[in-house]
RNA sequence: GGUCGCGUAGCUCAGCUGGAUAGAGCAUCUGCCUUCUAAGCAGACGGUCGAAGGUUCGAAUCCUUCCGCGAUCACCA
């Protein structure tokens, strides 16, 4: 229980006591660091209650804390602020209850109620980009941050492994490829299969603009261009299952997959069930002639089939095209509805996709709740804005984007360069070298990405390099490196870590600063839980380094000569590294024991 | 044009269901390594919170209008 849920039940008691009032709520926030005190109450709100003087009211309310609450020590009144004083007791007893909580501010029991988190979902005919890498940490981290608020979370993707984009990859490596493989070119699958989605579209220009030159209007050729028909010839042959084109098309996508898996290695992130876009695309006509059934959806005289959204704000949307095949919607409606049927714990979904299908998704949740899925309810769009470059958006087709593994590589670099610069590293062996630029190189990238709120738009500067000072994961993960430092030595000089502080201590200021933002773990994380924002959990961290550095700065740890307080200093210390341990591991990122 | 999102210091971002004098980092400038890792700490500088109205004891936060940026409004996915 924190102490605002402490205080909140006593406040009342004196509204009551003192003027015969029930007082429905309690606002509390914490305390204005350039006021004494802890938490303050705020007096504003009971004036609707209680006729008087703020002031006074406050003086009347804080005396009756003081009196009668055990962690209450004293008070002060600011205009309609009451100023609590916590008692230094309040805190060593908290912190003595989490000590040694190994999984501190995780929900541990398991939670009956699944979810499923969806992101990545990439096509198979290029390599992943920076878009990417956005969408998989914030996805990765929804899905942790969930399982440490007690959900159970199956992570998903659906993998775009039909259309005519890979045909587009397929035809121009046929036609340009002279039999080229990872293993004969030395390539990762999905490099080498984006290298011929640009051929494609590189020979699909040339043609364009001889078609042109010959007299034929643009948009003309742009739509008659003999090498576009002859891709969507092969995606007809595709779905017809014409066995050399389903053949070369399983070989190039087991090209991509092996290079995607060590992309998503490399990233640090998972899945627990795979879909893929070539089971699932009819999937949803069903459910289509049963709505059409229950007048849900309505047909129109082309025999293709509507809904009417107009009500809901919306347009009319198509569900299912005039010849009878799935759109979109169709199959996204199917998939969601097999989710449930493979797993039939789920309760809700999240989708991770970018801010571009907002609409799409509003109309697929409408659709869902009119078909009468209780689940639908609990559909959420993790939706997130676009990462652009200084010129503009990336494009695959153009070669205009940020490849995620040379995004990575060159974060390790410059991990590599900063860190062979302060030169503490004379210990480690190379491998031990890489393996630590690594860690740091991915943490500043993950960090950087993962502060900011997800619905903001980030512009990457590719020339100026990921900041490694401030607010930022190397900061945090240094502060991490310097208490285990710490720790080590600590150990030698057999500190004992099952020793229990005696509430009666004093705490120093920057103790009791330490131990409050320590109490806000658990909250933060339900918090970040609610609004499926990892942004929270990256703040949170850096508050609590900031203070614990500003802490290590004034005090000595085990130059403290008090016993008892060396005990709780570097029992303290090592608290603080599990919780900045524990909660970059909700970001996906690893702490070094030393840097 | 309709709908949705965003707009806070030179730059990148915090700011919870409205609360005290709007906070960090980067950049610029000052100090601090003979004591636990200076990727750090302490401090200075920097703001009419896009604009104007409104609600309220109180607005960066809620409402309205306007401006700017972005997305979206396909029998593409």
């Amino acid at each position: 229980m924190n102490i605002q849920e402490v205080l909140s039940d006593k406040v009342k008691e004196a509204i009551y006591s003192i003027f015969n009032v029930e007082l429905p709520h309690v606002e509390f926030q914490p305390t204005r660091k350039d006021f004494e005190g802890d938490v303050t109450v705020v007096v504003f709100p009971m004036l609707r209650f209680v006729k008087g003087n703020p002031e006074l009211i406050g003086k009347q309310i804080g005396e009756f804390l003081q009196n009668n609450v055990d962690e209450v020590s004293g008070f002060n009144v600011v205009k309609g602020f009451l100023n609590i004083v916590i008692c230094d007791s309040y805190y060593l007893s908290f912190f003595n209850t989490i000590k040694e909580l190994a999984d501190y501010g995780r929900v541990s029991e398991p939670g009956h109620e699944a979810v499923m988190v969806e992101y990545s979902s990439p096509n198979t005919n290029k390599p992943l980009h920076l878009g990417h890498i956005r969408n998989n940490l914030l996805g990765y981290s929804v899905a942790e941050i969930l399982k440490a608020a007690g959900k159970k979370v199956y992570k998903t993707q659906i993998i775009n492994d039909r259309g005519i984009h890979i045909c587009k990859s397929m035809l121009a490596w046929q036609r340009f490829g002279n039999g080229e493989t990872p293993e004969s070119s030395g390539l990762k699958g999905d490099k080498l299969v984006g290298n011929y989605y640009v051929a494609f579209d590189k020979a699909y220009k040339a043609e364009i603009a001889e078609m042109i030159a010959e007299g034929v209007e643009k948009e003309i050729a742009e739509k008659e261009a003999p090498i576009l028909k002859e891709a969507q010839e092969m995606l007809r042959k595709w779905e017809a299952g014409d066995e050399e084109v389903v053949t070369l098309w399983k070989r190039m996508n087991g090209w991509v997959y092996k290079g995607f898996d060590e992309t998503y290695k490399n990233l640090g992130v998972d899945f627990d069930q795979l879909y893929y876009e070539s089971n699932t695309y009819l999937l949803g006509k069903d459910v289509v002639a049963d709505g059409l059934e229950k007048g849900i959806f309505y047909k129109k005289g082309d025999g293709s089939v509507w809904i009417d959204l107009t009500d809901e704000g919306l347009d009319e949307k198509i569900v299912l095209r005039s010849d009878g095949t799935a759109v979109y919607m169709t199959q996204d409606i199917g998939t969601a509805i097999q989710r449930v049927k493979d797993f039939p714990d789920i309760t809700g979904m999240v989708y991770t996709v970018g801010n571009e299908q907002d609409y799409h998704f509003k109309v697929l949740f409408l659709i869902l709740k009119k078909l009468g899925f209780t689940w639908a309810e609990r559909l959420h769009h993790l939706s997130y804005g676009m990462v652009d470059l200084p010129s503009g958006k990336m494009k695959s087709r153009e070669g205009t984007v940020v490849d995620a593994d040379d995004l990575m590589d060159d974060m390790s670099q410059t991990a590599a360069t900063i860190s062979e610069e302060l030169g503490k590293l004379e210990e480690y062996t190379d491998t031990e070298k890489q393996e630590l630029f690594r860690m740091i190189g991915l943490g500043a990238l993950k960090y950087y990405i993962l502060k900011v709120d997800p619905k903001k738009r980030i512009l990457f500067n590719p020339e100026e390099s990921v900041d490694f000072q401030g607010n930022t994961g190397p900061f945090i993960q240094y502060t991490y490196a310097r208490i285990q430092s710490i720790l080590r030595k600590a150990d030698k000089i057999e500190i004992v870590w099952s020793t229990t502080v005696a509430n009666t201590l004093e705490l120093h200021l920057k103790e009791k600063e330490l131990l409050k933002q320590l109490q806000l773990f658990p909250e933060t994380i339900q918090l970040a839980a609610e609004n499926y924002s990892p942004a929270l959990i990256a703040n949170y961290t850096y508050d609590l380094v900031k203070e614990f550095n500003s802490f290590y700065q004034q005090v000595s740890i085990l130059g403290e000569s008090d016993e008892e307080r060396k005990i709780l200093r570097v029992q303290l210390s090592k608290k603080v590294g599990e919780v900045i341990q524990s909660a970059f591991l909700l970001l996906g990122i690893q702490v070094p024991e030393r840097m």
